[in-house]
DNA sequence: TGTACATCAGTGAACGCGCGTTCACTGATGTAC
DNA sequence: TGTACATCAGTGAACGCGCGTTCACTGATGTAC
């Protein structure tokens, strides 16, 4: 792929940095992080591997690059869904939707945001904006009267941890008989949110 | 380390095999299995890299190897902790804290046990045995009277991925402000397996 | 209008590293005659 | 009791690989005089 490649004319050169950051998240997206390497990148571009350090630092750069742009997506896409509902509880739940669909459609890019990487010592901006969306969004529901929370933070944090565990162990574990998507995840909104008696009888 | 090593007596070559498990296990729970390659596992034991082909074919005999191990004693826990109890609400919450106990007390034998790896196609027996194990005893709490669950197999799966999320997610984020592992887990076990009307107002 | 020069957008060869794996071997210890 | 031999428990050197990174460079394009 991309034998030939015309180089960008003068004073364009800052266009090469897109295209590696797109080689990035494409390589991300198909093999995962560890596939992204400055040679694999460089071959996927169709340049010589050193050209890419005219636009980032060393490797690490490109990772961070590829981390700050998953955040952004996942926050927008959770935003989008959150915006489309009108009461509170149908907000949370697609929020809550939004971030399991994301997290399944694009594992790689979710296990870069989210894995365990030694990057995490420094909480992006736009990750700790969507977890405060999501205990507001369950705030929401409680003075809308549809949740019984006396600890939204506390409740944000074990759904946020389930929608997580859900995510990633259905991405990890296919051959596992799991049940439609919707259905486990409304039963860990509904249960950890105080949105029901009980969590196999969901109000619906 | 290991810098000389005498050699096994006739007849017992079979102990390096034990030494060079030893040694993957602790370079495991030091450094993640990333770290665990064949040459560092023959420095560590004071052997050469070679004199691993003698007890493992390959490299990834010895991780398939670990992973096995994780999984008994993952196994071995729950069930002594949910031994240790007398009533099945008790015994359900003990299982699910040891469970996440061992998550975060070993979290490089948690993640090879239950990471995104490749080698996840074919299930272990005793990771299967685990879960239904979790059915079991959100069943028997159902027919104890103490849980309103109506499909305690979709409640297992619930709490599952809820539990493999906090753990997680508390390992590879330690700057966030986490209330009390107590705290969190009570919560999503009671949430999720219909233990109470609200999962703020917890009755214990 | 022509030419010297600076700048820009890259390139190609090479470095040292750690890795999994292969190969031919070594030296101690037991056993058959 | 002595000796040839088989077996066992390893070893040391080498292979090819892909990696991140460094280095000196090339060739096109614009600009100053």
């Amino acid at each position: 792929m991309a034998t030939q490649r015309a180089r960008n004319p003068r004073g364009e050169g800052a266009r090469l940095r897109d295209e590696i950051l797109d080689a990035a998240r494409l390589i991300t997206e198909e093999h995962g992080e560890q596939a992204v390497t400055l040679r694999s990148v460089a071959r996927s571009v169709g340049i010589a591997a050193p050209s890419i350090y005219a636009h980032f630092p060393d490797r690490d750069a490109i990772l961070d690059a590829l981390v700050d742009e998953a955040f952004a997506e996942l926050s927008a896409v959770i935003s989008a869904a959150r915006a489309a509902q009108t009461d509170p509880l149908s907000s949370l739940r697609a929020g809550c939707a939004a971030y399991v669909d994301f997290a399944i459609r694009r594992p790689h890019q979710y296990q870069l945001a989210f894995g365990d990487r030694e990057r995490n010592t420094s909480p992006r901006a736009s990750a700790t904006a969507a977890f405060e969306g999501l205990v507001n969004s369950v705030q929401a529901c409680v003075e809308a009267g549809a949740s019984s929370s006396t600890d939204p933070f506390g409740d944000a944090i074990a759904i946020w941890v389930a929608l997580h565990g859900y995510a990633t162990m259905h991405a990890s574990r296919p051959a596992f008989p799991w049940p439609a998507t919707d259905t486990t995840l409304d039963r860990i909104v509904d249960g950890l949110a105080g949105l029901s008696a009980s969590p196999s009888i969901r109000p619906r």
